[in-house]
DNA sequence: CGTGCCATTGAGTTCTTTCAAAGATGGTGG
DNA sequence: CCACCATCTTTGAAAGAACTCAATGGCACG
């Protein structure tokens, strides 16, 4: 529907906030001029810290997390490509919480300076800024009804369609793929790994999901929609987020 | 410390992002010009519309919740005096939840367009409110950790703390109240109103929390923010979010 | 061919829910 | 002032969900 402007993760992700000019997309294409490589399982931003950059993911998967004292570890957000990582540091200072790749992931560093300018002198990109803030916002919420309101396999499902539908919004791919170990799985939906295990083959008993290699697809997305109880209208892609693949 | 800038509580909330110039003062006291009276129990918003206003607390309690089809409640947060309800509408459009008082409110209606040049013209201003829903955010993530990874009853003691400690950086008073039933209580913490109904009065029986008419009081701060692993900094409230009382 | 990480499975325990019923409370109208 | 009603709180018992602990199996990588 909305044809992606660029090849440029960012730009197509603003993109679902409402049409940018040229000039704005020359000032995003600037912004992603200069990326980098990152492993898997790397911080790029710890509690606490202060850092005077910002980190947009091209490819790869970065998730935010916090570590209770008692150790037990919960991942509050999944970024995905053309998701920046954390806008705070920019506005709100020192972090509250860690960030960290989950897979391998292409990078870039936005100084804080830029995304002052960004915001102050680019209305349209400040506004999309702010729609995906709200997003985030938005997928926050449903992650907290889920974690609280249904049943663990359809919190499982729900995640996987939800992250179908994101992936779908930014990239074109057939079928969602997710890289995680059941740990991390399991830090996501607030339950044990032991559990996830047990709830993922339940879902792959009832033919939701497939897994290789620790890869989830979805082979039949209305039907695992229909489980999960999926509406993707809080993601406020438009159509984007209906299509079935 | 920060000492109040005046008498209005979203100049007041506000504040905490950074200090605001005169000129923004003044535009914020016409903002709130305009109050208007709510009984408890009533939307202000349901999910679906596309209002063309914008809610601010100046008194009692809002929340925004989401029902599930099989008539499950979730509420997914908390507003207070000094918030804003639903600066969503002004972006994103269509409610993607509903947003209900808890208790009798003064609130006051915001236009888009008021909302739209406060961010267009008021540089400060706009920050502020940019600042407000990265701590919203915030709040959502602790949230989501409490309900993954916290016990129950630390889980409730951590929420005391935190409408504590948010209370006190908008109106300094004695002691947290939050007059809610425990069926409200069970739908933001994600259990059931049974459960919710055990679990405090484990609290009470430790003494970590008393209640009269249905309200909470806290009666030693320091041994439930413990009890609860309490951590503000994640309110980004500076100070005023450690002041005992 | 170990070694380490991850997935899988089982068994028992703990937490949470559901269903049901019995107290409290406050308001209303007779 | 009291009977009645609706709403909320409290408690018990049994079922269900999820957790922990522990052991086994698979696979990749050096």
């Amino acid at each position: 529907m909305t044809h992606t402007p660029n090849e440029n993760v960012l730009a197509r992700k603003l993109w679902n906030a409402g049409p940018l000019d040229p000039e704005d997309l020359r000032r995003l294409d600037q912004v992603i001029a200069d990326p980098f490589e990152l492993d898997a399982r790397e911080d790029l931003i710890q509690h606490g810290e202060d850092p005077q950059n910002v980190h947009l993911v091209l490819s790869g998967m970065v998730c935010r997390y916090k570590v209770l004292p008692n150790g037990k570890r919960a991942i509050v957000a999944l970024m995905l490509p053309g998701d920046i990582c954390d806008l705070h540091v920019a506005i709100l200072g020192r972090m509250d919480h860690s960030i960290g790749t989950l897979t391998d992931c292409r990078l870039v560093k936005i100084s804080r300076r830029t995304i002052d300018d960004l915001l102050d002198n680019h209305p349209r990109i400040r506004r999309a800024l702010f729609w995906s803030t709200l997003v985030d916002e938005a997928i926050l919420r449903e992650w907290l009804v889920n974690m609280g309101r249904r049943r663990a396999d359809q919190q499982m499902a729900h995640l996987f369609c939800e992250v179908h539908a994101r992936l779908n919004a930014v990239d074109r791919m057939h079928g969602a793929l997710l890289p995680l170990t059941q740990e991390e799985l399991a830090d996501i939906l607030g339950i044990s790994s032991v559990h996830a295990q047990r709830v993922l083959s339940g879902l792959r008993k009832k033919e939701l999901v497939t897994v290789q290699d620790s890869r989830v697809a979805l082979p039949d997305i209305r039907r695992i929609r229909e489980f999960a109880q999926f509406e993707g209208d809080y993601l406020h892609l438009g159509e984007a987020a209906d299509s079935g693949d």
